[in-house]
DNA sequence: GGGGAAATGTCTATTTTTTTGACAAATTAC
DNA sequence: GTAATTTGTCAAAAAAATAGACATTTCCCC
């Protein structure tokens, strides 16, 4: 069952993706870094790129095996970011590079993870429609997903957990509207 | 190469030991904790206290490493209890069993490693004679070891970095006179 | 633009490592 | 004192890693 030589591949890449951007990255460097054999790697993957795509989108599995509830919008955000700020340079790194769209592939499906668990849980009790649920999601998974996205064309610069914080002011207000609306039973 | 699944028990039983005691830790516990086969564990050790001899003296080969030169008095000791600093819990539960000789043969080495290493690089210069040089590492080494025994068996509980200052400055007093006495020529 | 070095992708054969499942003996718990 | 757990051992099979070679491509430098 040990996935140890795969995982280490994985480290060794993320740690030097931290280092220096995608392209000056070779496969050599990585079985060196991690002390494997050339091929060890070609066993375990296909190229470079179906690598990236791979340790990329598995990072949406940790997340969401770490995270089975999501209990209030602060989170939301939280999770949808956390790779990211756990390595900025690496997501610096493969946002800008050819790899972009597996980035923001990830992204989306963190975001689409992370606010349907949120919304289903956060309105089981409350006397929402079904129609103004779905549309909650989906105002909300693009939003959390805008706004990683704004970051990290803005250089990740900007102070994201605060715009996450007066993100989430704004949209309770908005929430408590929803349900007001819903329960005195206009349409 | 890779000694990934090793490295595994070996990170697992550490784990472990800083959670309870030795002998409330089953080859089961590790097997399963770090996801790999029962058998795998006896591919790579013969049995439970082999796996600590081997896992602990390994230890003091780790710090020889990373610590090629050591450069002052301070650092003597530093090295000597880096393992015990680092894992608090499982130096004290290592120490408070049936291994704990195999704990003090590791703080043994390290303490003579380091002494050595010190001792011959910091007295390379100067004019002293190789009798006092050979009397200086074996009080060295005993107080080095001494001293880390002292605080163990005390629980752990004192600063230990502070007497360590304390220790430092009264041997350099000493060294002083050493040196002013060879250089004067007496006996 | 050409030549050389480095990196890639692919292969086959071999070795090492890991798993599976089973067993008797020892230990622990109740 | 017996039942359950853990231990140590084994042989056979599967999986993973290594070695070495090769043609191809990419990259760099002149």
């Amino acid at each position: 069952m040990p996935g140890f030589t795969k995982r280490a591949i994985r480290n060794s890449f993320i740690k030097l993706l931290n280092e220096r951007p995608v392209n000056q990255i070779t496969i050599r460097d990585i079985v060196e870094d991690c002390g494997i054999n050339r091929n060890s790697f070609y066993y375990h993957y296909q190229d470079m790129p179906s690598m990236i795509e791979e340790i990329v989108l598995e990072e949406v599995n940790v997340i969401i095996q770490e995270k089975p509830a999501i209990d209030s919008l602060e989170e939301c955000l939280d999770v949808a970011i956390s790779f990211a700020l756990e390595n900025r340079r690496a997501a610096m790194h493969l946002y800008n590079s050819s790899n972009r769209d597996v980035f923001e592939q990830y992204l989306w499906r963190v975001c689409e993870y992370a606010v349907s668990t949120y919304i289903s849980t956060a309105f089981a009790e409350e006397p929402v429609p079904e129609e103004d649920l779905g549309i909650l999601i989906r105002m909300y998974k693009w939003e959390c997903f805008g706004a990683v996205v704004d970051w990290m064309r803005a250089g990740m610069k900007e102070d994201i957990q605060a715009i996450f914080h007066r993100i989430c002011q704004l949209k309770r207000g908005m929430l408590e509207e929803v349900i007001r609306r819903s329960a005195s039973g206009e349409v």
